[in-house]
Formats: C-alpha cells, structure tokens, sequence
RNA sequence: GGAGUGGUAGUUCAAUUGGUUAGAGCACCUGCCUGUCACGCAGGAAGUUGCGGGUUCGAUUCCCGUCCAUUCCGCCA
C-alpha cells in the first residue's frame, strides 16, 4: 500500500521555499478548529511546520476528513508552501514565517487519545511517563537529548579514530570477579550450578588486549552493577572504554583533552582551554572536602585546628589529640540562618558521620554556642582566617581529617544550591590527580583498591606499600567537571611482582588471587607494556551536555529508581521449565 | 537497609477541626465559531481518593501495614 511520501521533513521549510509544492508526513502535535479555518502543527523529530486546511479552496472531502484530525493522528499532508500573513507567535519554532496549504491529506494512522499530552509532558509525573516511554521520547526535549547521545558517539569514534585507536567488543558474559560492585549473574542452561557475570566495566580484557599489542583500544560499551540507583546511576550504563600502550597519565589525560575539547566545541561551541586545570586529591580535599569538587562557586574550606584549640573548648581539643583536624566554611549572609535551619544542618552533616557542628553567627549579635571557649581576640583571628564579616556565618567541623573535610564539603554543596550560588552558566572542568592507592574498609576490616585492584602505586611512593600502605598515592586521575566525575582512570601495574604485592595488601590470598585473576596473572608475565587509560561515564557527560540532572533524561529505555520498567514490566518471573533448565529454584 | 517528598477524573492540582452530592484547569465528547498559534464560546461525560486493615455514627482527611514514583544516605573499586 503506497502513501504519500515525504519530500522535507517538518523543520526544514522557509521563506525561501514559498511557492514550492511539498509532502510532509509526521503527527499531530496540536489542532486548532477554528470552525472554518483549521490549523494543525505537523511534528517530526526535525521540528514543526504549520498546515492549513480552508474551507473555500480545499474541496469538501478533504475538509470534512480534516475535520476528523486529532492529536497524535500520523498524517500525510501535500500542499503549497505559504508565506504566514503573520509569523508565528511560537519563537521556538524554525519554521514560524510559512506554513503550508494543504491539497491532498491521508491519515496514515489514527491515535487514540494519549494518557499525557505530548505538546505539555513536562509536568506529568514519571511513573505515567516511563510506563509510556515511547510517547515521552516523542516530546522535542528527549528527542534533542537521545540525538546529542547519538552525536557524542560520532565525535569520540571519529577522534579515537582518527587518533589509530582501535574499537574492539569485549564479551558481555564474563566471570564474575571479586572486588566492586555486585555482579549482575547469567546463569546457563550448559552449566547447571555456574554462572556468567555481566561486565562492571570491561576492565580485566582491556587490559588483555594491551598485551596482546592492540596498543590503543577504545570501545562504547555497556556496563552493569547490582547496585542501588540514583538521578546519576542506573544498572547498565554506557562507558567510553579506553586503554593505550608505552604511555603515562599525561599521554592518557592529552587524549581525553583531545576528546572533551571537540565535545565542547560542538555542544557548548567554546573553545576548551588546554591542557585542563590539575589539583591532587589532596588539595581538593583540603579546600573543598571532596574528590570531586565543584569549583563554579567559592566557599572554600579553611582548616583552623591549631587556632582553635587555642580556646578552652575540649571537643576541639581532644579531636586534635586523637589526630584529627578542626575545618569549616563562611556562609556569605549565613547569620539569618534561623536556630530551625542550623539544626537542620547539623542533622545533614552528622549523615556523613560527624557528631555536630559548631557554628559563629556573626549577626547583629554574635551568637556561637561555643563562644564562651573564645577569647574576643581568638575569635577575631578565627574570623579573620576566613575573612568573615558582618552578616555571614562560620560553620566548623571537628573530626577525623577525611571525615571532617568529607562533611564540610557536603554542608558546603548544600547550601550553595540552597542559596542558589552556583553559575550553571560556567563550566568547571579539571583533573584530580594522585589519588591514595587504597581506603580502609571498616566492614570488610581490611584495605580495599580506592580504584581497582590494578591501578599502579607512584614510583616514589612504592617502598610505602610495606611501611605505610594507606600513604601510598596511585596513578589515578578523575576529570572532573561541574561536581560530577566525568571521567576516571589510571596507569596500570604491568609487573607481575607488584599486582601480586598489590593483591597480597588487599586481603586476596595467593590462592584466590589465581582463581579470581589467573588469567590476568599469566598474562602478565609474557611482555605486558606499560599501559594505562581511562573510561568516560557517557550518560553523564551527555546529560551534562544536555543540561539535565537525570541520566534517565538520556537514555532511550531506563530503569526506575528500583530498576525496573514499568513500559515491559522487567524484571518478571520465569515459568518451572525456563528454571528446570537453568538448573535453579526460587527459594521462597 | 535507612530518611525525606509525592500518589484524588486520562492528566495537573484542590477539598476548612473528620461531615452530607469529592471540585477546578487542560485533554476527551457534542454543538457553535474563517487567521489561529495556550484559539474562543456553550454544554457533556469522566472517580475503587495507590492497595489492605483499623479507629469512628461518618475517613481523601486520623492510625498501622504495604506497593509505586522520586531525591538523598548507606552501597556504587
């Protein structure tokens, strides 16, 4: 059966094109019956164009099967382009000057009305929307954000390219690895009692295929953890995946640059400054109280322990004995923070772990709890070193120094977007570099790889493996940007003496090491290069392009919070013979 | 696993100290309307108040449990 095909698209027809007879095909995105005159805004994901259907010129079938349009209907139309006695009143449409005169329509398929209205989806809770995805993606916002994601795979294909990197697909059923997130498992009907893992990350064969001379690798791939979601986490994501030879982390951070600069240029259109801001882990720590600090705002931590246990107020002081450190912020205009809203800040610091906070409110009174352990001149000299003034607010914290800093730096997050102090117009783009090589976990009573198990220790700090661990700074690097991190990598360890030292400090015996990473182990003894890389989360650097907070807001089918999809109704039971096969029963 | 917010018509919201027939905008349906672009006007249909239980003469409202969405903490090398 033959339609009307079409000769342009919805958003590409101009003043210029006046006179010119055209077909268009798309959906109705709107009507307006205006008794006589009937208009209809005819959408495609290229944009809209108006039609027109006159009683006196159009003759009476087709105004009468006009007269039976609705929204959504899927219509072809022919007709003549036509100058608009008045442009369009819609500036967001392109094609507002003309609209087109129809001759011939045919309803390709008619709708049934939608459970929201495509033309005013913005406001329509997600339950409704994810359960109709399809007609969420209709809107012009997710269709500009899923054709963003599209041109992000064009731009880094074509640099990592263009650059002699190779793509290659690594297999999405592996072995199910210790260390990180939990596994997604596959079981199989081969293998009764075994199972596959899905990918955390393609970490493990990228690696592999460096020794096997592949020299600069690159993969988009899919990536799946077990773990809880968030607006900036979902079960499987998208990484660009990347692992180069014969070099160090400035050869790996050059090629990123390279990559975040053609992105800038097509989506922000600015010229990325390179090479890209450095900070260590450690000084962004200090002044901003995390591994990821958002810089488009100041507030920066000032650390006063020595200065503050000059006064007489014992909590500062046994903190400083037991090693930790006494930091803060000044809130700019914090001193109308109500009594209400400083327990309210309290309450947030003490979720990551602080017992209290302790605050100087330099209102038209000084009000501070803990101003009777001050001298007036200590606490000018408190004020001083974070150059407070009348009106503002100092909030301190006393703790552990990680513990500390990491709850200064969340209070400072916080009320920046509270008090609305972040440009969302800039970016804030750099890298964090040495990272601590390893964390110790408290639940697990041992120490953990901060980044993976494979990250190379600095040269420098190599003979701290044995005296000191936690001291011990890796190769890694994060770029950062606008407070997320957009991307993560490091050098990897390519002798086998070190990874097996490496293994022996987290806890994996040598046993378990072989049966884990064996394969890794021989690998790396038949002439691995030194090697290194980095993965891009794509979701996220996409959603930032898009100015979105929700990867879920750029990716075409996502999960919910509690990953599943109320469109297909995943995940879903199996019947008794899909499970006899796998050799499975469901416990209870 | 924990905390916050929300769940009432297709949809977005409202409903006084617990009170009688649960309202409004948009969408939908009918009629009118020849330059709209949030078209306009008149009328109409549309409800398991997420679900289950409890208190009460009476529950959208109070209590308990539970489910769903969303944000955050834990978790996510």
């Amino acid at each position: 059966m033959s339609f009307l095909k079409r000769t342009h698209n919805c958003g590409e027809l101009r003043l210029s094109d006046s006179g010119e007879k055209v077909t268009l095909n798309g959906w109705v995105h709107k009507r307006r019956d205006l008794g006589g005159v009937i208009f209809f805004d005819l959408r495609d994901r290229f944009g809209m164009t108006q039609v027109v259907v006159n009683p006196e010129t159009a003759d009476s079938d087709l105004y009468e099967l006009a007269k039976t349009v609705r929204s959504e209907f899927v219509i072809a139309i022919e007709g003549e382009v036509t100058a608009r006695p008045e442009p369009g009143k819609n500036k967001e449409m392109q094609t507002r000057e003309i609209e087109i005169y129809i001759s011939k329509l045919e309803i390709l398929n008619k709708a049934e009305s939608t459970p929201f209205e495509i033309s005013a989806a913005d406001d329509i809770h997600e339950d409704t929307k994810m359960k109709y995805r399809y007609l969420d993606l209709r809107t012009p916002k997710l269709q500009n954000n899923i054709v963003t994601r599209h041109k992000y795979y064009q731009i880094a294909r074509n640099y990592f390219s263009q650059n002699n990197f190779v793509e290659v697909e690594t297999p999405i059923l592996m072995k199910s690895t210790p260390e990180g997130a939990r596994d997604f498992l596959v079981p199989s009907r081969m293998h009764n009692g075994r199972f596959y893992a899905l990918p955390q990350s393609p970490q493990t064969y990228k690696q592999l295929l460096m020794v096997a001379g592949f020299d600069k690798y690159f993969q988009i791939v899919k990536c799946f953890r077990d773990e809880d979601l968030r607006a900036d986490r979902q079960p499987e994501f998208t990484q660009v995946d990347v692992e180069m030879s014969f070099v160090d982390e400035i050869d790996v951070q050059e090629t990123t640059e390279g990559l975040m600069k053609k992105l800038f240029k097509e989506f922000r259109n600015t010229e990325l400054e390179l090479p890209l801001p450095r900070m260590t882990f450690a000084e962004a720590m200090s002044r901003f109280g995390s591994d990821k600090p958002d810089t488009r705002f100041e507030m920066e931590l000032s650390e006063v322990t020595d200065l503050v246990c000059e006064s007489d107020f014992q909590v500062f002081k046994d903190t400083k004995e037991r090693g930790g450190i006494v930091t803060g912020i000044c809130v700019k205009g914090g001193a109308t923070f109500s009594r209400k809203k400083l327990d309210e800040l309290t309450d947030y610091a003490k979720k990551f772990k602080v017992k209290g906070l302790a605050y100087f409110k330099l209102g038209e009174q000084l009000s501070s709890p803990i101003k009777k352990f001050f001298s007036e001149e200590l606490m000018q000299r408190v004020f001083d070193t974070f150059s407070a003034e009348q009106g503002d607010l100092i909030l301190l914290v006393a703790d552990q120094t990680e513990t500390a800093q990491v709850a200064t730096g969340e209070l400072r997050l916080k009320i920046a977007k509270e008090m609305n102090l972040i440009d969302e117009s800039k970016d804030s783009i750099f890298w964090v570099t040495e990272f601590p090589l390893l964390e110790y976990s408290e639940e697990d009573e041992r120490f953990v790889a901060r980044h993976h198990p494979f990250t190379a220790p600095l040269t420098e700090d190599l003979e701290l493996m044995d005296s000191d661990p936690l001291k011990v700074r890796a190769r890694a690097y994060d770029l950062v940007w606008n407070g997320h991190e957009a991307a993560g990598g490091s050098i990897r360890i390519h002798q086998n003496s070190v990874q097996e030292k490496l293994f022996k400090l987290i806890g994996l015996s040598e046993e378990e090491a072989r049966e884990k990473f064996g394969f890794l182990l021989d690998a790396l003894k038949y002439g691995t290069p030194p090697h290194g890389g980095i993965a891009f989360g794509l979701d996220r650097q996409v959603a930032q392009f898009c100015n979105v907070d929700a990867i879920r807001d750029v990716i075409a089918f996502p999960k919910t919070v509690s990953a599943s999809s109320p469109m297909d109704g995943s995940p879903s039971n199996v019947s008794e013979e899909q499970l006899d096969q796998l050799g499975l029963r469901i416990k209870n």
